[in-house]
DNA sequence: ATTCATGCAAATACTTTGCATCAGC
DNA sequence: GCTGATGCAAAGTATTTGCATGAAT
């Protein structure tokens, strides 16, 4: 497939994945390169699924199951994350995105990405004091409800 | 089926659940009962698939759909809650079961119920404050790294 | 009697697995 | 050439839906 430079994401993101794969005796291809280039194109969080929809446009021959495949191992090596959605399936990220919470609104399923709360890290140091428990709070969405909904009825 | 008395939590509890289905116009049914025994008899969360299960040992002749389509129906009239795992899927309990918010270790699995953690509160303020928004931190686990497993590599 | 709930069966969505072939090293 | 990765097909898991029958009100 044609190696399409990624506006916003330079070339240079390329060679980490060939290194870490060869790193831990795992072969370089084009399937696991497209899936970076996905990854790195898609500004927020991606479906397993969607990646393959996403990839076929251009690479009609990929299997489903390779790119299934393709995610643990990328998420093995640590190149690749996932979090869940507020229905909590599984959504694919590059590991390099800034890390952020995502809050989900229970009333109009509305999405917050919050980047900065410094109180979450208090959290985090409280659970790290309390219970040894090193917190990775982007990981699972924070249900609620949104200042809309509220108004709507409470 | 038999209305066998849940130790710990006294028969009393059924009241609301006819209380309520009648309010809304939607029928008492046996099933319906019988789905409740099983929340307000376990402690913790449960799969939909397991209150099946769990029913059908003495009520055979349940229907799978009718468990899932109920658990739905409970839930919306406030009766049920859902939260997720690990993994992301739905767990279900008993509305009033006290709330509590789940540390779960990515390396063991190992889950840790927290039910005080004024760090978490002031989390709820800041979110109210910033964003207007009403989290509720009990439906989604808290991910991360127990103690043990980060004293074995890091 | 009316109409909602149930049981049944089939369908859906998402993901994983076994195996033969293919390709990176 | 060796071994891991892929494509394919099939299976697996969890959940939902359409429809006729049955039960609650």
């Amino acid at each position: 497939m044609a190696t399409d430079p990624t506006p916003g994401r330079g070339r240079a993101a390329e060679a980490p994945l060939r290194d870490r794969l060869r790193q831990r005796g795992r072969r370089v291809t084009l399937q696991r390169e497209a899936i970076m280039q996905v990854l790195r194109g898609c500004a927020g969080h991606i479906a397993a699924d969607d990646v393959y929809r996403r990839l076929r446009e251009e690479f009609p021959q990929i299997n489903r199951s390779t790119v299934y495949r393709t995610l643990h191992t990328l998420e093995e090596l640590g190149l690749v994350r996932h979090t869940h959605d507020e229905t909590g399936a599984p959504r694919y990220h590059h590991a390099e995105d800034p890390p952020h919470v995502h809050l989900v609104c229970r009333g109009c399923g509305g999405l917050t990405a919050v980047d900065e709360l410094p109180v979450l890290e208090q959290l985090v140091a409280s659970l790290r004091d309390r219970y040894g428990f090193a917190a990775d709070p982007t990981h699972f969405p924070i249900a609620g409800t949104c200042a809309q909904c509220r108004g709507r009825r409470g």
